[in-house]
RNA sequence: GCCUUGGUAGCUCAGCCUGGUAGAGCGUUACCUUGGUAAGGUAGAGGUCGGGGGUUCGAAUCCCCCCCAAGGCUCCA
């Protein structure tokens, strides 16, 4: 049976004619208007049978608890499946749905079988007015193969499966509910963690600062042409993604993970895909194509899954890790959820997936992956300070791997947010993600990392095991560091915060567009300005010049805002010695060094970090000004 | 998607309540200034007032519809 409800403030519905046969004799009526109610749209399937009923009543009652209504409106509407039952068997279980759900709902109201009507119908905004169900009959719960439980599953959504219990875990192990937790000073974050996440608590009314810094900084901006949540980088925010993708990219590989491209997109009706596809139906951007209804990736998965698949894979393979930085993924946010840089509909996302042979290998490579997503993110300029845990889990999974568990949260070295399941509705045991509290209070997930016991069975990925027998890997999801442009607002959103604290707002000195700037007292101290800059510039360091004909002080208020670390000036005295007088941004103030110890100043700080160099022309006066 | 707030020069914003035909600062252009560590001076150019419709003798201003953004609700596999 299929299920259609909708919160609405009125229909108005005529029946006109008779649509079929078997269509119900009724008294004729003219134009029916009933207001504020929930109208459900019933589809009855050739499968469904009077097990089917208790369950819709079941839901829609639930749904009306949820919306807060008692009026009902039952509408037979054929449209919804392509896999109807006879007319005969479907009146009669619509009428029994009717006489069932006036038991427990005030007020039900049924439109006429198998009529051609007109309706006009007003739907309520909020988020919850529309609801789908797909419900099959009881006796097939049991026997289900586990795509077709999922479909269920998801259906259904048996409340008691899906709740969550909270608690705080510290390092040591011991475990408390989230109200019992005392939280201390230090645990400030871990409070907003706990408020955005299970209070939900996010009353601010104000414009997040890495907005306002991105358009400044001339990183980013809105792109009006596009769709909402696409974004355009400017040279300084290409800039610091390449170096930011190149960065994350050698470290993955360092650590093992092979690199491979797939396609952005994907046959919906794959079968594969198809449970995946019809999960979330609403997420995906959709394009056709000839005859094909293809989606846009929303991560590497389907691409790498599809791929491993058809790899000969041994257990002496294993782990496998296959890694893709995908630019992009998509996923189509409702539009009142994206915001800057922090919730996207097109962002870059490092995915490494691992193939493990069993959970104690998926164990040990999961801590590997742990060591390497605090690494990254350090490189990065985000610490454990800036960060707080969450791990979520089933409460088997937790049973059997207390003392695992309980390593993972010594290693963060910090108490951790844990949400805890019932049973598994996610395809995932286990799951953690490292997340940033921004200045609002937001809470957005960097690194990742999750167990999944379920997709190596669903995309039918294979390893032969020692004894030759076939087996399904686990598979591990890993995103060293969360999405690359979440990063660039996390660095921004840190920034603000400090500068918010009265001290220097600064970006890590390897992802600084500039790192030198150099300004001539005068126009003839160009042509030794330019001998400096290639010096620099030999020495893998961005520099540049500000050759516009404008006062020293004003160019020095502009390395300033512009968030250049280091400025010199030259002029006569320079020229005619060995010293450079050097403004340190960090420090504010002017001090005494040679080039060649700046050459070995900046070289320190971003070593073994990716070099890339200048994309803007190296004088100043020949640069458009993007924005201000 | 809904609610609230907002959209005026390249940027940041004032004007809107009380209708009378466009303002500031920054930037930009020209000229003067040739400079020493956070904004040198003068003059000029630059606006379908988000788009469309309506009311009116007359609309940036009042009304309706649409688009875009921010914040909230919700969502975040």
């Amino acid at each position: 049976m299929r299920l259609l409800q909708l919160h609405s403030d009125f229909i108005e519905y005529e029946p006109i004619e008779k649509e079929i046969r078997d269509a119900e004799e009724i008294v004729p009526q003219s134009k029916v208007r009933l207001e504020d109610l929930v109208v459900a749209f019933v589809a009855v399937e050739s499968r469904d049978d009077e097990s089917v009923v208790k369950i819709a009543v079941d839901e829609i009652k639930k749904y009306l608890d949820m919306v807060k209504s008692s009026r009902l409106l039952i509408y037979p509407y054929a449209h919804l499946s392509s896999d109807l039952a006879p007319p005969t068997l479907a009146i009669d279980i619509i009428k029994s749905v009717e006489s069932f759900a006036k038991d427990s709902i005030n007020q039900v109201y049924r439109a006429p079988f198998g009529w051609t009507k007109s309706f006009n119908i007003k739907v309520k905004g909020h988020p919850l007015a529309e609801n789908s169900r797909e419900i099959s009959k009881q006796e097939e719960h049991k026997h289900a193969d586990p795509l077709h439980r999922e479909k269920e599953s998801s259906a259904l959504k048996d409340e008691e499966k899906l709740q969550s219990l909270w608690y705080i875990a510290q390092p040591g192990g011991q475990m408390a509910p989230v109200h019992n937790y005392n939280f201390k000073k230090q645990d400030q974050n871990l409070q907003m963690l706990v408020d955005y996440e299970i209070a939900k608590n996010r009353a601010v009314n104000e414009q997040p600062a890495h907005v306002r810094l991105m358009k400044k900084l001339a990183i980013a901006d809105y792109e009006p042409a596009s769709d909402a949540g696409n974004i355009r980088y400017y040279p300084k925010g290409r800039l610091m993604k390449s170096l930011i993708e190149q960065y994350i990219t050698r470290r993955v590989m360092e650590y093992g993970g092979i690199e491979v491209e797939t396609p952005i997109m994907y046959d919906t009706k794959h079968p594969s895909l198809q449970s995946y596809f019809n999960r979330f139906p609403a997420r995906q951007y959709s394009i056709t194509s000839d005859n094909k209804q293809l989606f846009l990736r929303f991560a590497a998965c389907f691409g790498q899954f599809l791929m491993a698949k058809d790899f000969n894979i041994s257990y002496k393979h294993l782990p496998l890790k296959l890694y893709e930085l995908t630019r992009y993924s998509f996923r189509r946010e409702k539009s009142g959820e994206l915001v800057g840089l922090r919730r996207l509909r097109a962002f870059t996302m490092p995915d490494c997936h691992a193939f493990c042979r069993n959970l104690d290998q998926a164990k040990e490579e999961f801590l590997k992956r742990f060591e390497l997503s605090i690494s990254v993110l350090n490189d990065l300029g985000l610490t454990i300070k800036d960060v707080e845990m969450a791990i979520r889990f089933t409460e088997d999974f937790y049973n059997e791997n207390k003392d695992f568990m309980t390593e993972l949260i010594n290693r963060f070295g910090k108490p951790v947010l844990v949400e805890t399941w019932k049973e598994r509705f996610f395809y995932f045991t286990l799951k953690w993600e490292f997340n940033f509290i921004d200045g609002l209070g937001k809470a957005s997930a960097l690194s990742t990392d999750q167990i999944d016991v379920e997709n190596g069975a669903r995309y039918g990925i294979e390893f032969v095991e020692e004894d030759g027998t076939k087996k399904n890997p686990i598979i591990l999801h890993n995103s060293p560091s969360g999405a690359v442009e979440r990063i660039i607002y996390a660095l921004l959103e840190k920034s603000a915060k400090i500068s918010k604290e009265g001290g220097i707002a600064s970006l890590p000195l390897w992802l600084s567009h500039t790192q030198v700037r150099i300004i001539p007292v005068s126009q003839e101290h160009i042509v030794h300005c330019e001998k400096v800059l290639a010096e620099l510039t030999e020495n893998q360091i961005r520099a540049d010049i500000d050759d516009r004909d404008e006062t020293v002080g004003k160019k020095i208020r502009e390395s300033e805002t512009e968030w250049v670390r280091y400025t010199i000036v030259i002029g006569d005295k320079e020229i005619h010695s060995e010293k450079l007088i050097v403004r340190d941004r960090n420090e504010g103030k002017q001090r005494e060094t040679t080039l060649y110890q700046l050459i070995n100043e900046v070289k320190e700080q971003t070593r073994n970090k990716p070099y890339l160099p200048l994309n803007l022309p190296l004088r100043l006066s020949s640069r458009p000004q993007i924005m201000v």
